[in-house]
DNA sequence: TATGGCCTGTGG
DNA sequence: CCACAGGCCATA
């Protein structure tokens, strides 16, 4: 489920749940999270002392000892199981034993979510942009990301080269503050329109990060304005919520006070 | 730049 | 039974 502030939240979670530990177990629960040899070539962090475990856009970071990193998407439905003992969890899909008994369960009902191991001294490839509450990502800045892309606005927000953190559920929500319609061509829009989507972005997300019941997978969405509120009235207009398809993801917005 | 594919679960 | 699900990547 997670966008940027479940993460952050995640990553504190196993960040105070086993930094400084070492770790003595890591095992794969299900056939798709071994497929690609991840979790075989992360064996050799099997004895090594974990450091600290940073965020970086949607990926945690488990630093190692000697510069090695466990690289952690939780994509879809991930998220982070505490035990104190080795009884399985629900739609457990890996685990990561530590040398006081605790354990860190990926917990992953989709099985979407997909580990990596990054040798010391190994850069990351993938490309991400800053974060959606970066300081230095101006007005100004956002306008030259979204300046060369064709594509709508709402897929734009989608695209982590672009700016990180905002998912499906974000991206409508900073529209609908902004009052900007999701098909908008991103490169088109004005600056005073990119002010008000930033604004928007860090709306949507700052009430999530105030929101630490929306953690887990399937919790609380009912406080949204447009996410999953088709047929319903806008909080601002009360017109009623529409939904489309946009690179087959559902779309939520208000047909009359985003344009 | 657009489209499946990945997986399982839930709800209509 | 089918549609849909809070994300990303490989592939054309």
């Amino acid at each position: 489920m997670p966008e940027l502030p479940e993460v952050e939240y995640a990553a504190r979670v196993a960040r105070d749940a086993v930094a400084g530990r070492t770790l003595t177990t890591l095992r794969a629960l299900h056939a798709a999270l071994a497929r690609d040899g991840a979790v075989d070539a992360a064996q050799v962090l099997v004895g090594r002392r974990l450091i600290d475990v940073r965020r970086v856009a949607k990926w945690q970071e488990f630093v190692f000892d000697d510069g090695a990193v466990l690289v952690v998407h939780f994509r879809m439905t991930g998220d982070w199981a505490v035990t104190d003992d080795a009884a399985v969890p629900r739609h457990a899909r890996l685990e990561l034993g530590f040398d006081d008994g605790r354990r860190l369960w990926l917990v992953d009902p989709r099985v979407l979510g997909r580990i990596a191991y990054i040798a010391p001294g190994t850069a990351r490839t993938t490309r991400v942009g800053p974060d959606a509450h970066d300081p230095s990502l101006t007005p100004v800045a956002l306008r030259a990301r979204l300046a060369r892309r064709s594509v709508a606005i709402k897929q734009a927000l989608l695209d982590q080269a672009i700016v990180a953190g905002l998912g499906n559920i974000y991206a409508a929500e900073a529209l609908w503050h902004a009052r900007i319609h999701p098909a908008t061509p991103a490169s088109s829009l004005s600056l005073a329109r990119v002010t008000r989507l930033l604004d928007g972005m860090r709306w949507a997300l700052g009430e999530a990060l105030g929101d630490p019941g929306r953690q887990a997978y399937g919790e609380s969405l009912d406080r949204l304005a447009v996410y999953d509120k088709a047929g319903r009235p806008c909080p601002r207009c009360a017109a009623p919520i529409r939904r489309m398809v946009q690179g087959q993801r559902s779309t939520y917005w208000c047909g009359r006070c985003q344009r």
